[in-house]
DNA sequence: CAGCACCTGCAACATGGTTGCATGTGCAAC
DNA sequence: GTTGCACATGCAACCATGTTGCAGGTGCTG
């Protein structure tokens, strides 16, 4: 089995999600939700088109096909620390359980494997959904280069 | 005693304050803490100038004086969830970071009083800047309002 | 393989925030 | 009081992220 096939294969897969959403099978959407398949966490409209390369999209085609994604709830869309928007699969996603850290210097987000912490106590009443751990600084690497 | 001298007492005692920080008291800064102070929840730059009227800064002396406020502790910058920054006074005394609760229903952004849970550790060589512990759900009155 | 609903690309716009630089001013030293 | 200068301000230009309108292209169904 070539690679060629086994590519086309995952992209039939991930076509046949969408058309089983009821909509079209786009390049455009089907490139995008592999990405999202693949990521390790929740990527930006930037992080995507980085990733797009040669297969990229017009910049109000992916915040559009961001946007489908979510209206058929595929992916979810949340609002980052810096205030910029994220997308993640729909799926139960693995990494809403651990903490994520970004390098400010590289840009690169690292899944950190330890348990988060466990959250702050709450007011009485209050119902925790979600908890996110976003930690900032310089990764090994960057660091090592500064030094 | 006149309203005039109550006023200009309170500006006193802000400006006081902001000596104490070791920084210059301008009109921009005292100004916009008293705002700050006075507010009963946390303000948008676009509030701010709306609420100056006359006393109006410029734009962007504005967004510096409260980057300043948030560097010396004086007060917290969180974005809301239309990712527009919010300020509001910091717990005096207050040093280390802590959690911030968000209500899906409401929106409304709660600061956590309780110290926020010790960052997991990182890989050999990570340098740590920030830590951002986002917490969301429902708040007890859109909770019980939901009952 | 034709038609049309829906998708895409481009240009223009909106908003919130930042940077560079010349000018003004709080305040500490005299 | 006056003065000096580090720091604060104002202004113009810029940037990043996201949105809207519209003309033209294309996946899908029949
Ligand atoms: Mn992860
Ligand atoms: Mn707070
Ligand atoms: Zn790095
Ligand atoms: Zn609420």
């Amino acid at each position: 089995m070539s690679t060629r096939s086994r590519r086309s294969t995952e992209a039939d897969v991930v076509a046949a999600q969408i058309r089983a959403s009821g909509a079209r099978a786009t390049p455009a959407r089907i490139r995008v939700l592999q990405l999202l398949r693949a990521a390790p966490a929740a990527l930006t409209h930037h992080d995507i088109e980085q990733a797009l390369g040669d297969a990229m999209l017009d910049r109000v085609t992916l915040y559009r096909v961001l946007d489908w994604l979510v209206e058929s709830g595929l992916a979810h869309k949340n609002a980052d620390a810096s205030r910029v928007f994220r997308f993640s699969l729909a799926a139960p996603g693995e990494h809403t359980a651990h903490a994520h850290f970004r390098c400010d210097d590289c840009g690169k987000v690292y899944c950190l494997d330890d348990a988060p912490p466990p959250p702050p106590a709450l007011p009485q009443g209050f119902q925790l959904a979600r908890m996110d751990v976003d930690l900032r600084g310089r990764c090994a690497t960057c660091a090592e280069a500064r030094a």
